[in-house]
DNA sequence: ATATTCAAAATTTTCGAAAGTTTCGAAAAT
DNA sequence: ATTTTCGAAACTTTCGAAAATTTTGAATAT
């Protein structure tokens, strides 16, 4: 159900054998997990916005839940660094600042190049297959901007995600794939900001990146997707308001 | 308490500022943050071997703790890839193997002399002085042996841990040092093993770590810190028994 | 006016037990 | 002999309430 890329039929998949690195979208722990995973949601997509102190009671209201789960899945998202807790003062959602998009987006590029590297010299005719098809159903969505629905924000945020996941499936290093991922959803709550307040629709960049990567040319793909990277902070720094170096806002659900 | 790095004294601290990278060994969340602590380190320790199954009831014995508690602690040790969980069958110990060392070694490389050098691009007194002091502290224990009692290996680790945090303690990027210290603790699974087998001591590389970094030298550091990484796998491959690229052990408590 | 104290209110943290799954092994069927 | 079925035992998961902590706000003192 929760599984985004589909592995390959024949038989290269040495890779995925007795690996040590942590779980991402597995555990299908019922509750538990379903909880986590809304929560994430919510938090990527800013319904619950960056500094938003999380009160027990209404997050159990908000998910169904009890506190146990509730507290469990909290942790999970602290870990992750999506949220934040002290002491005994309950949890509250990370913040977010330009200096941090920076950062992570800096990182990003080494392990969005790297893992690509590496998928492309392993890559399969499935993992060809799985870009192709995430490819398609990416461009059936124009990049989102201000005016449209939050429903297709949400949509492409998902196809946008499995589209770069398709890219560095057969990547061999479980390792890089966990961290890479972790930052991806790191940058997704920029993204979203982003989103928000767009004004211009950038060129699609994805369509060069499919070809390149097809075409098994590393060092074009490795140039194209740091650029993306790269022209995502800028775009980010020069249309988000709020978005310095210092964001002292304190907002209320 | 838990505070292993002393921050400098002086103005240079804007990296520290309003980052969203997870919080690492924060929270003093009393029991909970302890069970977390004690676990964790027996784990790290090989205390709680690898794909131990962890069953609640040993563990509340163990940590004189309720389940829930047990449970967010479990959870935390999931994220950082200590544990693993699945559908309503419980929790286990992570996994070793060959196949992961090396993978994870291979991001260390990068991540510590990336670190590495920011930090010693940025490197002031006050951090000059903790490298020299954790030096010391580490230099009066030689690297442990078989032999030797496991009170010198535990804190043996404990200065080798502060040591090598502190070389990268003024690097400014906080997503890189998350990262760098959640394998660095991964790391130390298999240290513990080759601890606990090795038959050679291995000549002192951290006192010319410690007087590359100090002169300065960011090329000369970096490749020293890299053959340190790799020179450490070389050692566990030849002298852990078991560790080949496929561990198909399942021993007891 | 500003600071301090103290108790009530709000909130988080911890726990033990009820509810729900999975595992195990004996009995029955193939 | 091997597989299947079924129920009991072992274990995990979820919950709501008790215990502990922090926050709030009014009353008092500086």
């Amino acid at each position: 159900m929760g599984k985004i890329l589909t592995m390959p039929f024949d038989g290269s998949m040495e890779g995925a054998t007795a690996t040590t690195a942590p779980q991402d979208v597995s555990r299908e722990d019922a509750a538990t997990f379903d909880v986590l995973r809304k929560m994430r949601e919510d938090i990527l997509c800013c319904v619950l916005k960056p500094d938003q102190r999380l009160r027990f009671g209404e997050l159990r209201q908000r998910y169904g839940t009890s506190v146990g789960t509730l507290r469990e899945a909290l942790s999970h998202l602290v870990s992750e660094g999506l949220a934040r807790t002290e002491a005994g003062r309950g949890f509250q959602v990370a913040p977010i600042s330009l200096a941090d998009f920076l950062d992570l987006s800096e990182l990003r590029v080494y392990l969005e190049t790297s893992t690509l590297a590496d998928a492309i010299r392993h890559g399969t005719d499935a993992w060809e297959a799985e870009i192709v098809s995430s490819y398609f159903l990416l461009a059936k969505l124009a990049a989102p901007r201000q005016d449209d629905p939050v429903s297709v924000k949400r949509e492409w945020g998902k196809r946008h995600k499995r589209f770069h996941d398709s890219l560095v499936a057969t990547c061999t290093s479980p390792w890089s794939l966990h961290f890479r991922s972790e930052l991806f959803d790191q940058a997704r709550r920029y993204h979203w900001l982003t989103m928000i307040h767009a004004r211009s629709r950038r060129r699609n960049e994805h369509l060069d990146l499919r070809d390149a990567v097809l075409a098994r040319d590393v060092d074009l793909a490795c140039g194209l997707i740091e650029k993306h990277i790269r022209t995502t902070v800028q775009q980010a720094a020069s249309e988000v308001p709020g978005l310095t170096l210092e964001m002292a806002k304190r907002k209320k659900a």
